[in-house]
DNA sequence: TATATATGTCAATATGGCTGACGTAATTTT
DNA sequence: AAAATTACGTCAGCCATATTGACATATATA
């Protein structure tokens, strides 16, 4: 009998899934002097169009100077394309462009190729046990407004505390 | 009918799933001083006592300059303890100490009582499923030590190349 | 003995996080 | 209309963790 319980099987797993998985898009990546904070903006532009700085900033849990860096770095080399928002002129909305698209697009093709090979065999309702699991996994005090997207839940209010 | 047939609702849910999974362990490890990179390497040793650094820096895929200097805090501190190897001297095999046992099995439990939330709800077969799929998502060419423990393999024969 | 291996270390560099401070334009509040 | 707040951008500097290249030491092997 385990006397503890825990599972490092599954945390162990979880590590190299990862690894693996991200793996695929670093490679893809360094042909474009990108890291994976660039992915990770183009992705949630890209599935997100017209995401707001605010937003993004709350997604990412990294600082406004952080996002700066690789944000003006996509913008610059045209990735993304910013729009002033129609109620509010103050914001940035972010939309990628059909560059932007195109390389997303690729690092997602590669991705989906790993979780193709890795879901042969595994039928409809255990794709759904997994979608299960995995979202189970996700924090969902303070939902951003992407999350309220997946979870599909009522917005919880206005957020964007002073963050310096 | 989806015409690209890419995953981008397992992508974005792996992305958030494993964002919050570690960062339970951050939290606690910010209290130490120490870094992710601390508890890979406490993690692997835990869990595979006796691991030659060589063996370690093919896990964890970094340089043997990264590893120096987290491996030499954690030596430094009492977390870790190195034994020559008893056939090749020149090996140091390394251990956790009760000091680092106990850290590395309270993050465990942090991330455990997240996948034991996430689990909930989910029987025995569905677990497996879960195990299938994330075992499918990790490379197997060229597989490390810990992999083929993992995988049941057998040895692939003498890997470290010359990596400088 | 000569060479190769396992490990450690020095020095320099890059990426991507962080904090603190400040500026500007636009909106909201008073 | 003036004041305060918000959304965003940016400058400057710090830190952790990764990198490459070079070299030292002890030990093993040919």
């Amino acid at each position: 009998m385990p006397s503890s319980g825990l599972r490092w099987d599954i945390i162990e797993l979880l590590f190299f899934a990862y690894r693996d998985f991200v793996g695929d898009a670093d490679q893809e990546l360094e042909a474009f002097g990108f890291g994976r904070a660039h992915h990770r903006v183009l992705h949630f532009v890209h599935r997100y169009p017209g995401l707001k700085v605010a937003d993004l900033l709350d997604v990412l849990r990294i600082t406004k100077q952080s996002l700066g860096r690789v944000l003006k770095q996509l913008l610059d080399e045209g990735y993304i394309v910013q729009k002033a928002g129609s109620n509010d002129r103050r914001q940035r909305l972010l939309f990628a462009t059909p560059k932007g698209e195109a390389l997303v697009g690729k690092l997602a093709t590669l991705q989906t190729e790993r979780l193709n090979r890795a879901l042969r065999g595994i039928d409809p309702a255990g794709l759904e046990t997994i979608r299960q699991f995995l979202r189970a996994m996700i924090d969902r005090d303070d939902p951003d407004k992407v999350l309220e997207a997946i979870f599909g839940l009522a917005p919880s209010g206005p957020k964007h505390k002073e963050q310096t």
